[in-house]
DNA sequence: TTGTTCGTACGAAAAATTTCCTACCTTTAG
DNA sequence: CTAAAGGTAGGAAATTTTTCGTACGAACAA
């Protein structure tokens, strides 16, 4: 049981994983290709096979999509961006705050200098969580 | 050269690494046998020599540091807290959030139902930023 | 047709991370 | 003293993650 694949509860990506991802978030479905050149441009040189053997991982895991129509497959993320982000977010935040997101605000605040832009755009999105809430 | 321990730029901790740490932040400087029954207690069964091992790798690779002046060696984490955790941060921001603080923050707030406190305490901390910056 | 290029599949090697076994020393209770 | 309990050191095995070599099919230009 829970062999192939199949939308199981995520464990925890691996850092390449991510990276695949974050392509594919990016610039929408891709060819290995395309994904493969992108990862060497940010990052030390990978094989092509390299690339599309994690891809395959990835789609038998069910992190990813793949539409094998046409010769060159295409593969998409399966899962949405800002869900997963914000899951990765929270275990974050858990693990590393105690699960205390103003903690984890206020070390942001005090350690990168935000810009005037920023605070203000914070600051609106407060407002308007007081209202709602 | 580079072999030793030394202060030598993290490369990433990795999950177990970062465990442990966690402990010794929260508990202070500690045994193994210490650190080892906190493990036990919040995850799955770990070895005494597991941990044992993986802290001695942690101090080769600089993260902890242990005092061996009595037979209990006494581990203590090697990196500041709140220094590390910013840095973890950062990449966590880098990566994820295109190194946007505030998208991040969006994100946070908008899942997260944080309370009238917490939310007043942020804006508190927006204001200092105001002044000072 | 033929060979070169570009694609996938798949097995396995390599590397990194994690776990544990074994040996051996020190401390402590009996 | 002796046995039991608890330490450390270190090698090695087990797992997980990452990388790559090889085989082989399709497309395409010459």
């Amino acid at each position: 049981m829970n062999k192939g694949n199949g939308q199981n509860k995520q464990p925890e990506p691996t850092r390449s994983e991510l990276e695949i991802l974050q392509v594919l978030w990016k610039h929408g479905p891709s060819t290995v290709r395309f994904v493969n050149d992108k990862l060497n441009e940010q990052k030390r040189a990978v094989q092509y096979t390299s690339t599309l053997k994690l891809m395959q991982i990835m789609v038998e895991k069910g992190i990813l999509e793949r539409d094998e129509s046409a010769m060159k497959h295409i593969y998409s993320a399966a899962v949405e961006e800002k869900t997963f982000k914000g899951l990765l977010l929270e275990r974050f935040v858990d693990s590393m705050y105690d699960g205390s997101a103003t903690s984890l605000m206020m070390q942001l605040l005090g350690n990168k200098k935000t810009s005037k832009e920023e605070l203000e755009q914070i600051r609106k999105l407060l407002d308007k969580l007081d209202q709602t809430g």
